[in-house]
DNA sequence: CATTTCACATACCCGGGGTATGTGAACCTT
DNA sequence: AAGGTTCACATACCCCGGGTATGTGAAATG
């Protein structure tokens, strides 16, 4: 066990994090009470105070994490591939894939906006997976597969179709039909070859 | 001035929903407090539960009436046009429109997910406006403009892109060229013709 | 070993959603 | 038109939960 102090606040700040995440994503934001959070991690509110300055502090820090997961995931699923266009559908597929996590749903997708507003959560997404989007969007173009044009209009169009086709998903939509529609979508965008 | 009851009744109703609508709008769901709606309505937060079973339930009735209105503002700007391809397009330019609107953005937009959840959400967004478009969709397979395809996925892939793009519009994003690269992503649906 | 620091715990405040109950004017009945 | 009923509110109250101010004991420091 942790003796060190260092250790010591580095165990429940994690305790706090874990416990968190798992309620923000089964129970949704408001119906979370902070108190309740850390009593289950095993420390008093005002531990929680100590470590977040609100309660809205404390869901910022697990959106942080949830949205940097997300991203390495999406990330590493499309360094699977060598050819750019192939690296852009399996990123797009591992992130419709990744909305069944309740985490990524209820947190990232639907409470976040709100929550921290919707300036704030589109910066965290731009760090994180949004940028990937641009970056692989841009490196086609360059490569001349996909006609030159403004890339970021087209990533936010891209970003918002996927965020609500995982949430449709994830409500039991058919995947495979999503995946097909958004192929659809992006083989528009390809020079003719 | 109303002597009747129920004009009376339906005055006090009105003009709860337009303060509401005003509040919810500029300060987000959350930050409104019911009891000071109600005192600017000219009543009580008495009248305001008399009225509506809680806040959610003035702010659901609110989000109803908004999302009407936006349906029909944007069926009309479609229907000015005769073909359907530029039915489906005069449509979609009038959504991203409507974006700097800031009862449509806040309320529909970024709060009623969160407040309502998604799944009720969903079920009021397909009434208005999600059914006209996959209407629009349907019709233009059957006119052989789009391909042979399952319209549902399709439609929430293009409502997400449209609402995140009208936020994006809102914040400052280039219509223009918002409305550009969705051409592009329309265009690419059309079978070759 | 004395002192400071720090990671919490305890106790408290208060804003605001929700509720239970009162009241007077409009409505219906005879 | 008088008495009773309904109803559209107002008043007073409860209480949960976010936030804060302060206490405390063990680790770090010298």
């Amino acid at each position: 066990m942790a003796v060190n102090r260092a250790e010591q606040r580095a165990a429940t700040r994690r305790a706090l994090l874990t416990e968190g995440r798992q309620r923000f994503a089964a129970d949704g934001y408001h119906q979370v009470v902070l108190a309740e959070v850390a009593r289950a991690a095993g420390v008093t509110k005002g531990a929680a105070y100590h470590h977040f300055d609100s309660k809205a502090g404390l869901f910022r820090a697990v959106v942080a994490e949830v949205q940097q997961e997300l991203g390495e995931r999406v990330a590493a699923e499309a360094e699977r591939h060598e050819d750019l266009w192939e690296q852009l559908r399996a990123g797009c597929r591992a992130f419709l894939a990744s909305g069944t996590d309740p985490a990524v749903r209820r947190i990232l997708l639907v409470d976040a906006p709100t929550v921290l507003g919707w300036d704030e959560w589109r910066a965290l997404d731009e760090e994180s997976s949004a940028r990937h989007l641009a970056e692989a969007l841009t490196a086609l173009v360059a490569a001349g597969t996909v006609a030159e044009q403004p890339v970021e209009p087209l990533a936010r169009l891209l970003s918002g179709a996927m965020n609500e086709a995982a949430l449709w998903i994830a409500r039991g939509g058919d995947s495979r039909a999503a995946e097909q529609a958004l192929d659809r979508l992006l083989s528009g965008l390809r020079t003719s070859a």
